[in-house]
DNA sequence: ATAGATAACTTGATTGTCAAAGTAAATGTC
DNA sequence: GACATTTACTTTGACAATCAAGTTATCTAT
């Protein structure tokens, strides 16, 4: 079997293992998943416009708005007005967005420790510059 | 910043890319992101019972039997029962299933050589090698 | 036997989603 | 400067996905 498509299978296989994951990590929080996945964008990418978080999110404005207006009720993010723009909105964590989008990552990176945990320090380095680089063709 | 929390953001920034693709990919599909995962377990890993597909998706079975359901009704899968245990269902894709699945994983295919099309081929195969560890360890 | 565990299914309530249409603001063109 | 077009976001209506809890059938252990 050529390196592409076994470095195909491993991409997705890591992919499902990460995504079957994430829902069960979830599914004991008291928030759903997308609501987690808005906090998390939003945390690793900083405060965005709805455009580009929907974008990032996979998902339509519309979808967002609605899910971005519990958030807000539930006081884990807030809109601000652009100032050049009026007609776009920043979405930001407020300090409880904050605080769990940092319980959520430290879970991350708690998975991280243990999925790494065999590596030696070069071999992490290694994964991860080979990660970015893809990362960067996306 | 330490080598691991780098890794922790090169993974998840990964897994949230990959999510984001797969998601503007099935939307081009007449099927749901949630039909087309399912054939794509199917596919990856094989026939099997309602639990292991429900836990490899992160569903509860419930949630599962309807979105077999409409699965079997769109001749995509078949279900059988065991033999040594008439309580346990087996799920299996059909011909037209496996087709989808097909056509699908090689738009996974061609994503995988876009992003690794500036890798030399140690780099590919150093890269499918480590990513085969952290998955063995999930 | 029979009690308990397990696999799948059913149901009811909730949440997530999109497409399409609407509003308000910015941009381009004449 | 007026007006058409584009852009950013919101609203709405219909539908899909999901879970939790309860049910049925079957298996396992005692």
């Amino acid at each position: 079997m050529s390196t592409i498509v076994s470095l195909n299978k491993a991409l997705t296989e890591f992919y499902d293992k990460m995504a079957s994951w994430e829902s069960s990590v979830v599914r004991e929080s008291e928030y759903s998943l997308a609501q987690i996945h808005t906090l998390e964008v939003l945390g690793n990418y900083g405060a965005m416009n709805m455009k580009s978080l929907a974008n990032q999110l996979g998902i339509t404005t519309g979808t967002l708005t609605v899910q971005v207006e519990k958030l807000v009720k539930l006081d884990l993010v807030k809109r601000q007005h652009s100032e050049d723009d009026r007609r776009s909105i920043t979405v930001a964590l407020t300090e409880a967005g904050q605080a769990i989008h940092e319980h959520h990552n430290a879970l991350h990176l708690s998975l991280t420790e243990d999925l790494s945990k065999d590596f030696s320090e070069d071999e992490r380095h290694t994964l991860m510059a080979l990660l970015n680089k893809v990362n960067q063709e996306f």
